[in-house]
DNA sequence: CGAAAGGCTCTTTTT
DNA sequence: GAGCCTTTCG
């Protein structure tokens, strides 16, 4: 197979420039993974590079996963020589072989933002802060973006402005020295560490320079200042760098991201090979040139006096259909309703279709009435399932068993399951072990001798020390399943969890966790324990997203970057929704929703939809709102006509486009200005005939018993207890019931 | 000590 | 409307 084959001129181009600096600005759909891959192949396949000297950088272990999968079918078998990972994975795995240089345990745990917020309260309650006063969110920030920035809490403080600085630099300063007691690293010091321990150990780096001589950075726009600092260290000896990226699809500045990274790489690289990639593949014209007019209003999109201009051979396809609905409820139905509708006509199936918004919350609206219709939807993210109580429980647990100075899992476990050390033990504790100069768990083992409290404090803390130390054990020589079950039975978890609420779901959830944990099966006893430890702290939801699933799917505009979809819906085109009220009145922030947008509509492949509702919830609170600003931007002849059944009068559209610039919010009658695109209820099709104790069986949930029925507006509401599935509420319209 | 109840504050986006 | 924190009571 020619690996340059059906690849355009650009792409070819991309793909052979693989001595020296490259640059390739890749518009959306323009075939950039293609690029990436075939690069590589290229690079091993006609150049003879060996793929033990690559190194691909991308933005999600899914895109990762995804990548090698693809270079599997190009290089088969040496795909498994290939380092490709996330920045935070690489970084991990470079401080576990070489973190000793610079102080690191090889055996450190990684430290999520829930840790870190957690870790930061005890620092503030040992420096005396009221964390009302500073909030440790607001600290994590400035902490993260020193980190990011590669400024030791002394540079900070140097740097610091206002008094919130010094206070900041002071926690920082603590914190940090918390967290190395703790053997614990956050995410941000997986990298910053890096840079760190190439910087003072020149000939480590040397090691690496000389093993990654062919670097590929995805998502390049997305990149902050230590993770470029980083590749220019591994890269710069031998300078074959290529970065990829597109500036209109930079939506993490929050996370430090930095545009100026590109500008960067061009001045430290001025021999740098500019590719552009502009043909779009993914999309029909009118949704290109819908989201091509989105973006022209942003400003400085010239790259050295060329702006990036996206074509496209596709058909023109369907206009862009913009709606309005009453309510967020309405606009969930509309999006079901279109679903189903185009669904049974055959012009997608379900897995087609995408539900995309600004903020979590706006799922629970939407996932109300896919539970309602019955409707199959996969949520991507919402709670993270790592982020739930119960499996963050078991998770500390092991791990302490991995490194028992984690002060942070100590804490979160001491007393849970509840075993007697309530608030003030741990007080005496802590108080006890700094008097000391030691850690809580050294405190704990000096318990056994020394006792300075009454036998009622010290006992169950001396109790749960040798239970601790008994797993530890335990661990060097069981499998990681093993021990898994080892420690939920020593402690009765289960016993535990199902006292408290939603104790089933929650086992559930365990039982969940476990499997992940078998994942590790073939590993010895400690290398599994720290590889579970160290897939679970890096995953993130997208990753678990599986493909092709007969479902739609709902998830946030800032996880879709990257995915495509033949059918997008876009929910809650509102000001103060998209673009964000926290951004309005910062033009920097303001391009940045503009282009949360733009990666929004460029993810559809045949068809968007712009919904939005009139009256919103917000905080429990219900609000008019205003139109995105956005939609002014969507040239008038690419929107539709309404859709019958959708729409009262066509001249109501017309309204509603052209009151987009006097925000209805002034209204005085809201119900009378409200008066466009009202939704028709879905019509009723199926049996009403059913009665209580009939079984039913349905394609999703299997079979079930109707337990009761009653009439909603124009259609029947039936609760149904499916056997096994527990019980769901279906409308009979919408629900594919049979009869058994 | 711990369970339960009431009050508070936010809600952007995530490796 | 939910999660977190504090207070209160047994």
């Amino acid at each position: 197979m020619d690996i340059l084959a059906e690849l355009n001129h650009a792409q070819r181009e991309a793909v052979e420039a693989i001595d020296g600096p490259v640059l390739i600005l890749a518009g959306p759909g323009s075939g950039k993974t293609r690029v990436i891959t075939h690069r590589i192949a290229y690079l091993i396949r006609v150049c003879g590079v060996s793929p033990y000297h690559v190194m691909a950088v991308t933005f999600t272990n899914k895109a990762a996963r995804e990548m090698v999968e693809r270079l599997g079918q190009l290089v088969n078998y040496a795909v498994k020589d290939l380092t490709i990972g996330t920045f935070h994975a690489l970084c991990s795995r470079i401080l576990r072989r070489e973190g000793e240089a610079i102080g690191i345990d090889a055996r450190f745990v990684i430290y999520d933002a829930a840790d870190q917020i957690s870790l930061l309260k005890h620092s503030l309650q040992e420096l005396n802060l009221d964390p009302k006063q500073y909030a440790p969110v607001a600290l994590s920030s400035a902490i993260s973006s020193a980190k990011n920035n590669l400024l030791s809490p002394d540079d900070y403080r140097q740097r610091g402005r206002s008094y919130f600085d010094e206070i900041a630099a002071r926690v920082y300063e603590h914190y940090q020295q918390r967290l190395r007691e703790s053997g614990a690293l956050d995410f941000d010091d997986l990298l910053m560490m890096t840079v760190l321990l190439f910087r003072q150990n020149p000939e480590v780096l040397s090691r690496y320079q000389l093993l990654y001589r062919h670097l590929l950075v995805d998502e390049f726009q997305d990149t902050n200042l230590v993770q470029y600092a980083l590749i220019k260290q591994i890269g710069d000896k031998y300078r074959n760098i290529c970065v990829v990226g597109d500036p209109d699809q930079s939506i993490y500045s929050w996370r430090f991201a930095d545009l100026r990274n590109i500008l960067s790489f061009e001045n430290d690289y001025p021999d740098t090979k500019i590719i552009f990639l502009e043909q779009n593949y993914r999309s029909t014209k009118v949704i290109l040139e819908t989201a091509s007019q989105v973006i022209s209003v942003s400003q400085s999109r010239y790259h050295r006096g060329k702006l990036k201009q996206l074509w496209t051979n596709n058909e023109a396809g369907e206009l862009v259909t913009v709606v309005e609905t009453y309510t967020e409820q309405e606009e969930a139905q509309f999006v079901v309703s279109e679903i189903e509708r185009l669904v049974s006509h055959g012009q997608c199936s379900l897995g087609d279709c995408a539900v995309m918004y600004r903020t979590n919350a706006q799922s629970r609206a939407i996932e109300e009435t896919f539970i309602r219709y019955g409707m199959p939807y996969r949520l991507v993210a919402g709670t993270r399932f790592y982020e739930r109580r119960e499996v963050k429980d078991i998770i500390a647990y092991l791990r302490l068993i991995q490194n028992r100075r984690d002060s942070v899992s100590l804490l979160r476990v001491i007393n849970v399951p509840p075993r007697g050390i309530g608030e003030q033990s741990q007080t005496r504790l802590s108080v006890w072990a700094k008097s000391l100069g030691m850690s809580s768990y050294e405190a704990l083992r000096l318990l056994a001798k020394e006792t300075p409290f009454s036998p009622h404090i010290t006992k169950p803390l001396a109790a749960f020390y040798d239970m601790l130390e008994k797993l530890i054990e335990r661990s060097q020589e069981l499998s990681l399943v093993d021990l898994f079950d080892f420690v939920i039975g020593r402690i009765d978890y289960k016993g535990y969890i199902f006292n408290v609420p939603d104790g089933e779901e929650r086992w559930d959830n365990i039982l969940e966790l476990r499997s992940v944990a078998q994942e590790y099966r073939g590993l010895p006893p400690s290398e599994g324990l720290t590889a579970f430890l160290e897939g679970v702290a890096l995953v993130s939801d997208i990753d678990n997203m599986e493909e092709g699933a007969s479902a739609a799917t709902l998830i946030t505009l800032h996880k879709a970057k990257g995915l495509e979809f033949p059918v997008v819906f876009i929910v809650g085109m509102e000001d103060g929704l998209l673009p964000h009220f926290r951004s309005i009145d910062d033009p920097t922030q303001m391009e940045e929703e503009r282009r949360l947008f733009y990666v929004g509509v460029t993810r559809a492949k045949k068809k968007i939809y712009l919904a939005r509702a009139f009256r919103r919830n917000l905080m429990g609170r219900s609000m008019i709102t205003v139109p995105s600003r956005f939609l002014n931007d969507i040239p008038r002849d690419k929107i539709a006509p309404m859709l019958s059944g959708w729409q009262e009068e066509k001249s109501a559209v017309e309204a509603s486009l052209s009151s987009w610039s006097k925000p209805s919010i002034y209204s005085t009658d809201v119900r009378d200005s409200y008066s466009r695109n009202r939704i028709s209820p879905i019509p009723s099709i199926t049996l009403c005939n059913l009665k209580v104790g009939d079984r039913v069986r349905h394609s999703q949930f299997g079979e079930g018993v109707v337990v009761s029925c009653q009439s909603v507006k124009d259609d029947m509401e039936a609760t149904i207890a499916f056997d096994g599935q527990g019980v769901k509420k279906l409308l009979l319209s919408f629900a594919r019931l049979e009869k058994v």
